[in-house]
DNA sequence: ACCCGCATGTAAGTCGTTACATGATTCT
DNA sequence: AGAATCATGTAACGACTTACATGCGGGT
């Protein structure tokens, strides 16, 4: 089984979904930290479902196509299940913008302060998206956070990973552009 | 130019090296976040050396077998430098233990908690390994370290990523181990 | 003799991306 | 009539991993 195979019933554990809707999910991202295409998705799904682990029933809708539906089995949930607890196998991080930054005594101070003032940026601004998320989550969901066996919890757990990654990321940004470029000027830049 | 080109670039152009120290490199990691195999890397310096980005000479050694020594070109140098301060495609992150957590409301607390405890200890032990080497860096290489241009600034600054991914790393298992399981057992757990 | 480290390659297979392909239904 | 969204697939290609393959020289 891939990883893929389990992000799938990771979803599908919670609820019956179409391959479309599953796309949807994953072009987000499910919980944030793990995504695919449709091309990757229909053929994954038909793998599952020949070993067993989902099946699906095909929904006719009025305004719109037919769908198929896909449902979780109990091979599929005692699957999932045991994967969670196996430790996972550790892959190689990589990173395109640290690796950038090895090479980045090459290159022109102010136009690298730029890069990373950008990416440094973007990274704020995911952050923010995500506590506004967190903050909506607190509100909404308040008695689950405190139940691990419930799926808002995991929701939220991830979501509380991808808040300190993109918080990490932001910090180291903002700090080498600094080192590499010196002062923030503002475009336009006022100075007479 | 595929990012491994740009990553093996970014080791010519601080020294020549073959394609086996080369290897050897990118297992500890190119500045903490890219690595390659052997079987990856002897292929690309071939199509580099074919784009003009590198040449190579072949060094006789008495002790061990000759080897292939690499070097970069102006070309290659330009080619990197240019790279460096082009924004990198954003990919998206892919990280199985963060998609477990979106799945952990399925298993066992108690289970769930040794997972989580066992990688958040990886993180600090990695953490303590890079803290060791950024000592090392402070103390080796103080003037270097305020001079964006010196290679030796920019290892400090992919090994500061590191230090700061592996602190959010860690500080997440932990939090998330506490929040599943609770109690901290020492094994053997000596209560009576 | 055998194993280990140095040294360099090729081949097969997996995972993921991009592109190709089709068709229904709704909105403008 | 044409574009947009919903819906489902396949094919070609690229990056990376694992395995296959070979050979030198030094230490036990």
């Amino acid at each position: 089984m891939t990883t893929l195979g389990y992000a799938i019933l990771g979803l599908l554990a919670r609820e019956g979904l179409s391959g479309y809707d599953l796309t949807q999910r994953m072009k987000g991202r499910v919980g944030y930290f793990w995504s695919a295409r449709h091309s990757q998705i229909y053929p994954e799904l038909a793998r599952l479902e020949d070993g067993g682990f989902v099946t699906h029933s095909v929904v006719e809708q009025r305004d719109r196509p037919d769908k198929k539906v896909y449902e979780i089995t109990d091979v599929g949930l005692e699957a999932l299940k045991d994967w969670v607890t196996e430790p996972p196998p550790e892959k190689p991080t990589r990173d395109e913008l640290t690796l950038k930054a090895y090479s980045v005594w090459l290159a022109d101070g102010e136009e690298a302060a730029r890069v990373f003032r950008a990416e440094g940026l973007k990274h704020e601004e995911q952050l923010a998206r995500y506590e506004e998320i967190r903050s909506w989550m607190e509100d909404e969901w308040r008695e689950d956070l405190s139940s691990p066996g419930s799926p808002h919890f995991a929701s939220y757990a991830t979501l509380q990973r991808g808040i300190i990654h993109e918080r990490g990321y932001a910090e180291w940004c903002r700090w080498l552009a600094e080192a590499v470029g010196g002062e923030i000027s503002i475009s336009g830049r006022g100075e007479a």
